[in-house]
RNA sequence: GCCAGAGUGGCGAAAUUGGCAGACGCAGCGGACUUAAAAUCCGCGGGUCAGGAAUGAUCGUGCGGGUUCGAUUCCCGCCUCUGGCACCA
């Protein structure tokens, strides 16, 4: 009678280790140095509601690696939280009439099961929600030190507004002019507001990236781009009868072809420039002032501009310049002011065309030379300096450097290096973020909260109205406060944080949850930092990837680590797409894994989405490919109860006594753990990681009829054993019962991830390529081991390459052997 | 415009250091089992030409060149797509 095969139930099955696991405590850790550790982190979801197969793909990397790292020996701390305080909650609250915090608990808690049925290796002991006041009070005390260094600092400047959000938004958080989160255009306001000066970091931001060697190019690339750091230099003009404009240029070797100096509509020397204009050039200057800042920054708005009345010399052609204003010019970047070049520079071409101002060619293409009365676009490439006193002949670079020294030694200019970064602006004026502590006195003025005090919890009983702006305005008792220097009334601020302050240093809290008289335990952080592997999606790149990078080194600062980067290698994995478009809840087209969860299982899903593509490409979602995954675990779950045998002695499997199928098995099964091993380490490549385990199987499959008997048992059990625990960190569920089922007593878990044997992947002979003139002419089996003579003689023996090679002159061979014979004939 | 990444069968993809292109899987086709279907198991599978077939010839990794005995891989020049930045002086 044919054994009966016990089927796979999946639901029962999963349900029944994740409770395992969950009550003997398997994935919570602590600090061990016996140990070797690993920190592998996946960034912390927004409670959104439901977790969607984009956030599952992220945590399948995450847990195969932490399961993977496990079983090599390591102590692997793998945790998680919830980035939870931020404007979805309060809009909900608005329109459904709950409290932001209710309705992000109760998220919380549906996606935590979620989560939890997906079997995910979480050490849940140290889960963490930004919005309990243990974790944001943190946020506020490291507001204070900053406030202290003079690193947090209020000031009334131009900021990015969002209509629809009702708040104002770091420049990082205003893509492309819309809003990050809802994509409406943004305006541009005076407001005075709270900034971190992380300009103060620029160059270590860029500088130390030299240490990130396991980031991705792309996000470093992506990162210098937006600081934006570019090397030129800065020169006086001086205005005849007023007070010296400062410009800064990257091209001072085109400095004597500046016929012209334009300023920024909002630059401080425009009013006395113009002090003595008409009513018609106050019109125009009042109407290039009004218009929109953010469109003239996007270059839409057509470059247009007046003449102040003023003049300028230049400092180092002595030639009188006139002073215009320009709406190109932008006050935010380099002095708001610049020389203009019209024969080098497109824009200043343009503006010149225009008003009909001089250009003047000073540089010298390879091609020959330039007029500018018949210039038909500005020459903006590097070439001889001409036309310019002291400097003619040079190549551009080199004038560069001698034009600045030449500046620096007449006391007028010198080398001045500009940014695109901006400080980073965190007011937002909204309920549900972090209480800036910090109180406004009409005596003392902007005073910080004493530590003493923290954490400022947020109201429970605000107002959600969704009209007249912050509700925690109108919570009186919040408000009224008294000053910390002189105890008398005062106002405190109703301005929240932004949320990505939470998210810039979540993941050293995890270190020690619960310390509370320090944001983390040093000790604790110092055994788990840095990050060994950071796992998230490339939307990032320049939000909290920077953010949190900065924080790092403010904390560096703070003395508080000794470090100055948060995570050694950096994974951005690639989006999940559904219907073309990246699956996002604000989309609408995200998939929960509930329901292939109750089809498939939780294994299959986390198979399915780790084998559909590497993990750095974006996926497209797809129900029908999930049959593949589906089936193969099938199949190794057939074969595994066709061979178990609970409680049968093993052995190890002797070499010498195998019969050539039971060799070629243990060949196979070797070879497999050598190339899954290497996917997962070294290359995170998990598809191929899974095809690999894919092609073991079947290869068992076709060899297991041919097994000689007793002697080759071993060899089989040694293979199942190796498939089971090398599928084990991708379907932990079903492998978790094979290997019960193949006779062990023990959670694999903590089984020593196998080992591959040398011996067993030697073969007496291996197949090599022969070609003809780089075309492949045969396939032939030589011997390991065979020399070069003998792999020539081998080929050449070969009826179908004799052929090829009859009558004709072998004029050279190339061999590498084992692999390919090369045969050139003329 | 600048920067980065990508382009391989009907589809998702693989090829780890310049060495057998298309592993593995989906969809498809054929066979076995079955009264039948599902499931399962075995097999086929880039194009063109020749052949009944095994097979052989030839083309083939976005396009055009180059280096090399040999190129999906390296170099030069284009095209297309994706992402980031963009009147940044």
């Amino acid at each position: 009678m044919v054994n009966e095969i016990k089927p796979y139930e999946f639901d029962e099955i999963e349900r029944r280790f994740q409770e395992q696991w969950r009550a003997s405590g398997t994935f919570e850790v602590s600090e061990d140095s016996s140990r070797p550790k690993f920190y592998c982190l996946e960034m912390l979801p927004y409670p959104s509601g439901d977790i969607h197969v984009g956030h599952v793909r992220n945590y399948c990397i995450t847990d195969v690696i932490t399961r993977f790292k496990r079983m090599r020996g390591f102590n692997v701390l793998h945790p998680i939280g919830w980035d939870a305080l931020g404007l979805p909650a309060e809009n909900a609250a608005i329109k459904r009439g709950t409290h932001p915090e209710s309705w992000t608990r109760a998220n919380i808690a549906g996606m935590k099961a979620q989560l939890q049925r997906l079997g995910f290796s979480y050490a849940w002991s140290r889960e963490i929600a930004t919005c309990d006041a243990s974790y944001y009070r943190w946020n506020q005390w490291f507001f204070l030190k900053m406030l202290e260094r003079g690193i947090a600092y209020r000031a009334n400047s131009p900021v990015n507004w969002c209509p629809s959000c009702l708040t104002v938004l770091a420049n990082e958080q205003a893509e492309g002019g819309t809003c990050w989160r809802c994509h409406s255009a943004i305006e541009i306001r005076d407001m005075e507001q709270w900034f971190l000066r992380i300009t103060d970091y620029q160059d270590a931001l860029l500088d130390d990236m030299s240490a990130l060697s396991a980031w991705p190019e792309r996000v470093l690339q992506q990162q210098r781009n937006w600081v934006g750091r570019s090397a030129g230099a800065e020169v006086s003009f001086p205005v005849e009868g007023g007070e010296d404009i400062r410009i800064f240029t990257t091209r001072i070797d085109t400095i004597y072809g500046a016929t012209f100096c334009v300023l920024a509509p909002e630059h401080p020397l425009v009013d006395s420039l113009m002090s003595g204009a008409d009513q018609v050039a106050q019109a125009t200057l009042r109407r290039l002032r009004g218009q929109d800042r953010r469109a003239r920054m996007s270059g839409q708005v057509e470059k247009e501009g007046l003449f102040t009345g003023g003049f300028a010399k230049n400092p180092f052609s002595g030639e009188r310049v006139p002073i215009w204003v320009g709406n190109f010019v932008l006050m935010g970047y380099g002095t708001g002011a610049i020389m203009a070049v019209p024969a080098h520079d497109e824009r200043d071409f343009e503006f010149a065309r225009k008003y009909g101002l001089r250009i003047h060619p000073v540089i010298q293409p390879p091609t020959g030379g330039l007029d500018g009365a018949i210039m038909k676009e500005a020459y903006v490439g590097p070439g001889e300096v001409t036309g310019s006193a002291g400097f003619n002949g040079l190549p551009s670079e080199v004038a560069i450097e001698r034009m600045t020294a030449h500046a620096a030694s007449q006391g007028f200019g010198g080398s001045k290096t500009a940014y695109r970064l901006k400080d980073w602006l965190i007011s937002r004026q909204r309920y549900w973020g972090t209480p800036i502590p910090v109180v406004y006195c009409p005596k003392d003025g902007v005073v910080g909260v004493k530590e003493s005090d923290l954490p400022i919890v947020l109201p429970p009983d605000a107002p959600f109205t969704g009209e007249g702006g912050n509700p925690l305005e109108k919570v009186e008792a919040f408000v009224r406060a008294t000053c910390p220097k002189c105890g008398g009334a005062a106002r405190r601020e109703t301005d929240t944080m932004d949320t990505f302050v939470d998210s810039s240093w979540y993941f050293y809290r995890y270190c020690s949850p619960t310390t509370d008289d320090a944001p983390f335990d040093k000790a604790a952080v110092k055994y788990w930092f840095p990050i060994d592997l950071y796992v998230g999606g490339i939307e990032h790149a320049i939000l909290h990837l920077v953010y949190s990078r900065f924080w790092t080194k403010v904390m560096k600062d703070l003395g508080l680590i000794d470090w100055g980067e948060p995570a050694a290698r950096l994974f951005p994995q690639g989006m999940v797409h559904n219907n073309g478009e990246v699956m996002s809840k604000s989309k609408g087209n995200t998939i929960a894994p509930d329901d292939v969860i109750k089809r498939y299982g939780a294994d299959t899903l986390r198979l399915y989405i780790l084998f559909a593509a590497p993990p750095e490409l974006s996926m497209e979602w797809s129900e029908t490919g999930i049959e593949g995954p589906h089936r193969f675990l099938l199949r190794v779950w057939r074969l595994v109860q066709k061979h178990a045998r609970p409680g049968r002695p093993r052995a190890h499997p002797d070499g010498s006594a195998l019969s050539d199928t039971g060799s070629a098995l243990r060949r196979k099964v070797h070879q497999t753990i050598a190339r899954v091993t290497g996917d997962i380490d070294e290359r995170i490549h998990l598809n191929t990681a899974v095809a690999a385990l894919m092609e073991l199987t079947n290869e068992i499959y076709r060899l297991e009829e041919g097994l000689g008997g007793m002697s080759d048992l071993p060899a089989l059990a040694e293979g199942l054993d190796a498939l089971v625990l090398l599928l084990s960190p991708f379907a932990p569920h079903a492998c978790e019962q094979m290997w019960l089922d193949l006779g062990h007593v023990k959670s694999l878990v903590d089984e020593p991830w196998p080992r591959v044997d040398q011996d067993a992947l030697r073969e007496a002979s291996t197949e090599v390529a022969v070609q003809v003139n780089g075309k492949i002419r045969a396939r032939i089996m030589v011997p390991v081991g065979a020399d070069e003579a003998a792999h020539k003689e081998l080929a050449l023996s070969e009826p179908s390459v004799k052929a090829q090679v009859l009558g004709k002159t072998l004029v050279k061979t190339v061999i590498v052997a084992g692999r390919l014979v090369n045969l050139v004939v003329k």
